[in-house]
DNA sequence: GCCAACGTTGGC
DNA sequence: GCCAACGTTGGC
């Protein structure tokens, strides 16, 4: 089992949104960035568990937790060219942006940036380090717990 | 809207 | 392969 946490922007898709969507499940579309692309067609297995963090709004911070539930695919938003996250250089016989489909777990209290910024256990958090910019990281197994037990208040 | 930090592109 | 220019991210 491996941890993760993966950024969403809440007026795109939010914690209310993938509960709300048909069979609480997601495809997590948009991902544009290598590293982040390389961790969710690669490293990630199905069963994961990840917070879902929304970013690029009023109040940053975790606001559930997903799990991973498909096997990677092709990202069909790279292929539209009507959609914003179209992609000329990629091809369908040989695509650059891959996907899996999350499914929605439980929503939590909005645990805000600036609450895991002021915890010493999340020192080494990778989501708080200097200039980060990934929007799907690892979590540490420590890191997990801490975040569940302690400001989530879950078991 | 600002801007620091980072990733990508493309000329050489 | 270098690196300057540019584009994007994302908190504030």
């Amino acid at each position: 089992m491996q941890y993760w946490l993966m950024k969403s922007e809440p007026e795109e898709v939010s914690i209310d949104d993938l509960e709300a969507a048909l069979s609480q499940r997601a495809a997590w579309f948009g991902v544009r960035n290598y590293q982040a692309r390389n961790f969710m067609r690669d490293a990630m297995k199905v069963g994961d568990l990840a917070f879902f963090y929304h970013s690029s709004c009023a109040e940053p911070g975790i606001a559930g937790i997903c799990e991973v539930c498909s096997e990677p695919y092709p990202d069909e938003t790279q292929f539209s060219t009507v959609n914003p996250y179209f992609d000329p250089k990629s091809k369908p016989d040989n695509p650059r942006w891959w996907l899996r489909d999350v499914r929605f777990v439980s929503k939590s209290r909005l645990i805000p940036l600036a609450q895991l910024r002021a915890c010493p256990e999340l020192a080494n958090m990778r989501l708080l380090a200097r200039g980060n910019r990934l929007s799907i990281m690892p979590v540490s197994e420590s890191e997990w717990a801490f975040i569940t037990k302690e400001l989530m208040g879950l078991q």
